[in-house]
DNA sequence: CTGAAAGCGCTTACAG
DNA sequence: CTGAAAGCGCTTACAG
């Protein structure tokens, strides 16, 4: 009932089982080491006296954390979570812990979750904000791989889509199905994605040469931008009969707006988004899409990660993840 | 360029700065404990060095981790990870490191994350899974909040939602509007979410007297419940004229389903959710629900856990956050 | 196969 | 206000 029952110590099992401190950790980190009799004798005390290992004492005497840093922009955000799914399947495997930090795009922040680096208590770190803060000299050497957003200036490995790419094929999809004027809504202006996707929208409607019937409205990834594009094509772009959004959040911003002003999808008007997250399948219209892999996208990553923290001769990568266009419902074939 | 620059350690700084290990220790912990001058000059070989505190030593010394271990059953649901906004709100503002982990609802995995509580990583636990494998007495004297679900036998404090009463106004809404055959689309059978909300939609239908016109059908918290609910429904039960059912990813699955048969909501059947996760607003029909704050639900837990850690004195209580019904569009009011 | 001993990098009574 | 010294709990060459 004491508040403290204080926790044994290697010593404590050592004193039990009648052995030195190292061959009970022997036992525990490198049984093969140790006589069959001697091993028995030690496990039985570890089990008696419920003893656990201090993993400070451990990542001390290592110099090593068994610990992987993860920063991600909104923990509140599907697209994210379900990459971390793939990040934690990995690291369960390999048997390391992960520190999830939310950077909530705040420099500042996320500096200070990156100090994790510096003071041990993560051996490396995967990036799914974009952004490495301070001189990125100072992380030469550091074990980091950048998921989903590349970061500029960064050398090391990335993990993604290939996001012009893939906005090419979507806007070619588009194209394909009859169309020639066509609107892109766009990510946020700082964001790499929105860049990216935005370049291969463009190129798509200039190789297909129909850039002058298309336009670009600036939007900011949200499902209100989405909305607030519809009001803008209904009023002052009514010869638009396709719509390219950079993800699927404004897809159904958009969708929803029109409906609600009795425009329908896709007879009237035809959508595709970027992503496919959960809800772009049970949305109804379901929304055509881009499939992004994002399970994949951070097993992947994070197998990256653990071979560079292991092996110190990994040369920097790009891993493209293959992506897939989802023909779904909100995107009709005219002419 | 060399591969291990060899982190400088608090000797470093001492030496550079002309004083002890114990006086920069004091700067960096315990500031005004020391002269102005002294102060200084340690802070800048500090700086000059680019010295950071071996957290792995700290931990060990001071027999505490500052960081806080939270358990999921599903990283990838959104309903999860706006709680764990909540929790790293508060986590930042003190300092503390969190460890998030994914048990996959597998035990064994629950087990041992579980294990940081032992090792020493973490000084305590929040858990959003409703279980605590293993002998629950074993777990007393350990800083432990269970959020959301409650967890059967553990003594601990909780913070979530009255789930009871939140279904009874759910369904004494839909009463008020007129329904009288109304069907109930459960959880998960062994969740205790599931029991209390159908507890509350009991005792709604019960206290209305109108429990022999009532259904309930077993669900499992997934989309594609909702959709075979819904062709249950329009195959066998034709008079039922609402719907509760215990989350909002089945109401859209049921919505989406019926939508597809060509059956109106609400015009032909009305329906209320539970959780106002993001896409209730969004998805259209919007869904009518009950709202949980799980942001602040999040903030309030790990509020609770931090004094639990800090003030060993703390009682275990239970704290109810409350709830909201959005009156959005799936809901219609009959004769 | 096993043990004695050093040491990882801090913090904190204790003494002055 | 500051320093010398002990010690947190491990792991790992080194020796035998």
């Amino acid at each position: 009932m004491s508040k403290n029952p204080k926790r044994p110590t290697i010593s404590d099992v050592a004193k039990l089982a009648g052995v030195s401190n190292a061959t009970v950790s022997r036992v525990l980190q490198n049984p093969e080491v140790v006589s069959a009799a001697t091993r028995k004798t030690v496990t039985e005390a570890v089990k008696s006296i419920g003893y656990r290992a201090n993993t400070a004492a451990q990542m001390l005497r290592r110099n090593r954390a068994n610990t992987v840093l993860v920063i991600l922009p909104d923990l509140a955000n599907t697209f994210f979570s379900e990459i971390l799914s793939g990040i934690e399947n990995v690291a369960s495997e390999a048997n390391l812990t992960i520190l999830i930090g939310n950077s909530n795009n705040d420099s500042a922040r996320c500096l200070s979750l990156l100090e994790n680096l510096w003071n041990g208590r993560a051996d490396g770190a995967l990036l799914l904000n974009g952004a490495l803060p301070d001189a990125e000299d100072r992380y030469e050497g550091k074990p980091i791989v950048s998921i989903s957003e590349t970061i500029s200036g960064f050398l090391g490995s990335h993990v993604g889509t290939n996001n012009e790419l893939a906005a090419m094929d979507a806007t070619q999809f588009l194209i394909d199905m009859g169309h020639r004027k066509i609107a892109h809504i766009s990510g946020p202006k700082d964001n790499i994605l929105s860049a990216q996707r935005m370049a291969g929208f463009d190129k798509a409607v200039s190789r297909a040469d129909i850039a002058a019937n298309c336009i670009s409205i600036d939007g900011d990834f949200a499902s209100s931008t989405g909305a607030s594009a519809a009001t803008n094509l209904m009023k002052n772009h009514a010869e638009i009969t396709a719509v390219f959004c950079a993800n699927d959040e404004m897809a159904m911003g958009l969708v929803s707006e029109l409906a609600e002003n009795g425009i329908g999808v896709p007879d009237q008007l035809s959508v595709i988004g970027f992503d496919d997250i959960n809800f772009a399948s049970i949305y109804r219209p379901s929304i055509t899409t881009i499939r992004q892999d994002r399970f994949e996208m951070g097993r992947k990553a994070m197998s990256l990660l653990v071979s560079q923290i292991t092996n110190e001769a990994a040369t920097p990568v790009e891993v493209y993840i293959p992506y897939k266009l989802m023909e779904r419902d909100t995107v009709k074939r005219i002419t």
